[in-house]
DNA sequence: ATGTAC
């Protein structure tokens, strides 16, 4: 074990995948960084990630740690891979801990189709899908659009609205993260810009790293927890990561404002205007909570819709029906959300709100919350990488309850800024070379494919594995991609 | 991430 130094502060190895940072300069808790020391050296390098994690230890409430899984990377206020829990009688809520896109997550289908089965008609299912799932930047359109009252029902029942009206099955909500729907919603605290800019972009994917993947389940690494979520070797899978568009952004925007003059209000000191806060329990923290989690429900209800889109270009592209299809909901996460929860510190069972900035909830097998069809192997974890080499399903584990308030990991994070990448990727044929590796690529604009390409990416694999070896989340099954639709 | 600047 040995020391890392970082602005001359000592950072501890206290085991072969975790460091700690000594609370010093105003931080109440220490910090906690998951990471190999490759890992840790160019974590120290690249940008200003390890100052936002001390930085969040200063806030009040904070309990045990400021965390930090190995995808961190800098983000706005909070790094993007970082777990913080305040206390609800006494902690602080700050928007900057969720991030701009509210409930960014990821969701599971599987299928009973083999890859070897749908291989000589994958270019006509990405061009089905890339015509029924609108993306980028302003997408729009997948649905009618939606009057104010009807995206009052959206905010408010979240996935299960979809369900309703046909984009998926009662069943998808149990093996849903909170079954798709946070009750202490607000629509009433969500500005009238935010329902305008939601009202035409239900059923859309976006642009940047969001995407719909087909891929396949390439390798199991747990026979029994990969049946138990109904997955096999060389078969076909649906990922889709996306989150609330316009309107979790612009919930973002118009909160950051108010916790900013919040923040003075109450007397908050920060080191950094961009941790803007305000106690759980005033009136503001409040209701950016309540209008934070409509907006998380907006995202539900976009992959369920988007779920429901992917199923139908699955039966029109290749002319099978539904039973023959087996389209099910594996599992939908959160990567990016504040959400309130019982965690047992200090031998004491207390009520902490957990912000999750991309990081993903991991609870253990026979957890009350944890879906009970998953009871017996613990709640799944979906990790998407980056989109020529593959992503990650793992469950949670009762070391996560532990030592990461039940969190870990979400994905490979940059090793490339998207101005670099674009950079690189002038004037070669990125498209053609996914296609010689295999992948199928169709995305709106060229400029996403050049900032997402594989080699922006760090390997998701090494981040996937510090957390296997540190026991937070456990490898369930790696998955490659064959097609990709993105912004 | 984002009607990539009110």
């Amino acid at each position: 074990m040995t020391t890392l130094t970082y602005r001359e502060v000592k950072i501890e190895q206290i085991d072969e995948v975790t460091w700690v940072i000594p609370p010093v300069r105003g931080m109440r808790v220490p910090g906690k960084i998951y990471a190999s020391r490759k890992m840790m050296e160019s974590i120290i390098k690249e940008d200003e990630s390890i100052q936002q994690v001390m930085n969040v230890a200063t806030l009040p409430g904070i309990q045990k740690y400021s965390i930090a899984m190995p995808d961190i990377h800098w983000g706005y206020g909070f790094p993007i891979g970082g777990v913080a829990a305040t206390d609800v009688e006494d902690g602080v809520i700050s928007p900057g801990g969720v991030g701009y896109d509210i409930n960014c997550g990821v969701r599971l289908a599987r299928t009973n189709l083999t890859y070897e089965s749908v291989q000589s008609r994958l270019e006509k299912l990405i061009q089905t899908l890339f015509q029924n799932v609108p993306t980028g930047v302003g997408a729009h359109g997948a649905l009618r659009k939606l009057s104010r009252q009807e995206i009052k029902r959206v905010l408010r029942d979240g996935a299960a609205w979809a369900v309703e009206y046909g984009y998926g099955r009662p069943e998808d909500l149990e093996r849903t993260e909170e079954q798709g729907r946070l009750q202490s919603a607000d629509p009433d605290a969500v500005s009238q810009r935010a329902i305008e800019r939601g009202q035409d972009q239900v059923g859309t994917l976006g642009s940047g790293n969001h995407f719909l993947e087909v891929q396949v389940v390439q390798e199991v690494y747990d026979q029994a927890a990969a049946q138990a979520l109904g997955l096999f070797q060389g078969q076909i899978v649906v990922m889709i990561h996306c989150g609330s568009r316009g309107l979790g952004h612009q919930v973002c925007e118009d909160y950051l404002r108010v916790l900013a003059d919040a923040t003075r209000t109450y007397g908050i000191v920060l080191p950094d205007k961009q941790l803007a806060c305000a106690p759980i329990q005033s009136r503001e923290g409040r209701r950016y909570l309540g209008a934070m989690a409509a907006a998380a429900n907006f995202a539900w209800a976009n992959r369920q819709v988007i779920m429901g889109l992917a199923r139908k270009s699955f039966m029109d592209a290749l002319g099978i029906s539904e039973k023959e299809l087996g389209f099910r909901l594996v599992y939908d996460v959160c990567h990016n959300i504040a959400k309130v929860e019982e965690h047992r510190i200090d031998g004491t069972v207390k009520k902490v709100c957990v912000h999750r900035k991309g990081a993903t909830r991991a609870f253990p097998p026979g957890h009350p919350l944890t879906p009970a069809v998953y009871r017996a192997v613990g709640q799944p974890v979906l990790v998407p990488g980056d989109m020529g080499r593959y992503s990650f399903v793992a469950v949670g584990t009762e070391r996560a309850m532990e030592e990461t308030f039940g969190s870990t990991c979400h994905g490979a994070g940059r090793v490339k800024s998207r101005h670099q990448a674009l950079k690189e990727g002038k004037g070669k044929d990125l498209i053609g070379e996914m296609r010689k590796q295999g992948v199928i690529v169709q995305a709106r604009g060229r400029r996403t494919v050049a900032e997402e390409m594989p080699y922006a990416y760090k390997d998701v694999s090494e981040v996937v594995d510090v957390m296997h070896k540190a026991g937070i989340s456990k490898k369930v099954v790696r998955l490659k991609p064959v097609g990709v639709i993105k912004g």
